[in-house]
This record gives structure tokens, C-alpha cells and sequence, in this order.
DNA sequence: CAGCATCCGCGTTGATACTG
DNA sequence: CAGTATCAACGCGGATGCTG
């Protein structure tokens, strides 16, 4: 029996649709994907530049708890896998933007979709979290 | 509090809305929900409990290569946050299970839209990895 | 059937120091 | 300024064995 996921009642739920015609779980895009954007740090990243482009030193002072190590990690990270372009201006000192590519900008909607969620739903979930506690007692 | 999900170009971003206006980035909402259903099996979780109710054989059976020990573990994270919720059949053999909470369901369209751009544009990440290792050596 | 307990390797992360 | 290098600590996650 099918259940309607989307509430705008559009077509049958995106899970159905990759769940089933062949969907290969081991060589997974679900968890490639989500396995990076889904990091500590890469969404505050994506969510960040997509604003405007920064230099590496505003990334570093936009993310206070970011160590500059994971900075520099996750920034790599993205651009390797196309999210980010890296700008180099031979400079003295030297500066670096980084800024969204094409791609990049492409996963913002959905991005920024589930972001908006997370916020608007973060108390219901410290709630639950905190009726789970108490059950376990 | 509502807030305007991007058509495409239009409204101010998501990201400036939750960026300004007192953001706090030590006690982030994004990094906690992030964290959590970006997990390397959180999402696959959720997309098949969106599709129907599962007991927990028939998740170890619909993501094969999870470990007992991680499935357990990432249903019981999932129903700390409130996401599914998990009734026990007193039967003999026992049978458990797992469905999504209203919770639950109210994040599947915004994680189904990131999922369908992750199916989408794996293609294009993968060739974005293949350019960058190419430009490093 | 649906777990929990234990052991343990290895990857991820943070702190610190150093460089073009 | 924008990194790299190195080391140590921590925790994720797999394998295995046991239980109601």
C-alpha cells in the first residue's frame, strides 16, 4: 500500500523511486553524497559561501569552533568533489577565495530546504530527545 | 515563524536568513540535526521506513550491508531525536516495529528533494573527483 | 527474531609547531 | 595570510559470541 510522502501530492514518494528499479546499495549515491555533505562541517561550509565568496581567514572567523585544520580538510573536500572553486591571488600576503561552483549552487535549494527544517524542528527534537531520557530512567 | 523556501533565484537565501539575526554557531541546529541524519546510515534508514513500517529483519534485509550493531544503533539514535518510533509485538518469536513518526515523515520531503539531487548529480561529482586527481598529480 | 556485550583496528579529529 | 606536518587521543564501526 503506498503512502504519500510529499505532501503537495505530486508524484510517488523519491524513495519509492530510488528504493526500487535496480537501486544499487552497495555502490551507494546516497551515502556518497550524504556521507559529505552530511560532515561535521560541510553544510555550515556550502550554507556559508553561499552567501558570497570567502577568503579562507573569513571562513575561519564565520565558524569560530572550526579548527583551522578541519577548515582547510573540508574545504578540500569540497573541492574535490566540485562543490567549491579555489581562487588564488598571488598576492602579499597571499589571499585565497573560495566560492561556489555550479554545482555548489545547484545543491542549495535542497540544501537550504533541509537546513530551514532543521532549525524550525531543532526544539521539537531537544524535546524528544529529552522524553527519551526520562523513559530510560 | 515562517520562512520563504528559495524559489530559485527570488526570495533572500535561506542561508542569510539563518546566518544573520543572531545565529549562534556554538549550540548550531544545523550541526545537530546534520550530524545525525548525515550519518552514514541515517538517511538510507529513513528513506526505506518512508516506504512502509519495517521490522528489524527486513531493514538488515532492505540495507544489506549494514552490521547488526550499527542498525541497532542508528534505530536507536533516530528514535532518541524522534524521528521513528518502535512498538514491540509480545509474540513468541518477538517481532518489533519500526515506523516514522509524524516527526519523521515531516522531514522526508526536504531530505527526499536532497536525495533526488544526490541520485541526480552523483554523476557529476564523480567526474569532478576524477578531474581534480587528475590535476594533482 | 531481535537484540546486547565485548574486543579491537583504524580513521577522524584536535592541538601544536612550523613555512612560503 | 593561508596553509602544511606531526603526534596523540578518541570514537566509529566491524566481527564475534551470547541471550530472552
Amino acid at each position: 500500500m503506498k503512502r504519500e510522502l510529499l505532501a503537495d501530492g505530486e508524484a510517488p514518494s523519491v524513495a519509492e523511486a530510488v528504493l526500487n528499479a535496480g537501486f544499487d546499495m552497495a555502490n551507494c549515491p546516497v551515502r556518497d553524497v550524504m556521507d559529505h555533505i552530511g560532515g561535521k562541517w560541510s553544510s555550515l561550509m556550502l550554507l556559508t559561501l553561499s552567501t558570497k565568496p570567502h577568503r579562507f581567514g573569513e571562513l575561519k572567523r564565520a565558524v569560530p569552533d572550526i579548527s583551522q585544520r578541519m577548515l582547510t580538510q573540508t574545504l578540500r573536500d569540497l573541492q574535490r568533489d566540485g562543490y567549491i572553486s579555489r581562487h588564488v591571488f598571488p598576492t602579499v600576503p597571499p589571499s585565497v577565495e573560495y566560492r561556489l561552483t555550479e554545482l555548489g549552487e545547484s545543491i542549495m535549494p535542497p540544501l537550504s530546504a533541509l537546513v530551514a527544517w532543521a532549525v524550525d524542528n531543532h526544539p521539537k527534537i531537544v524535546e524528544a530527545r529529552k522524553v527519551y531520557e526520562e523513559g530510560a530512567e
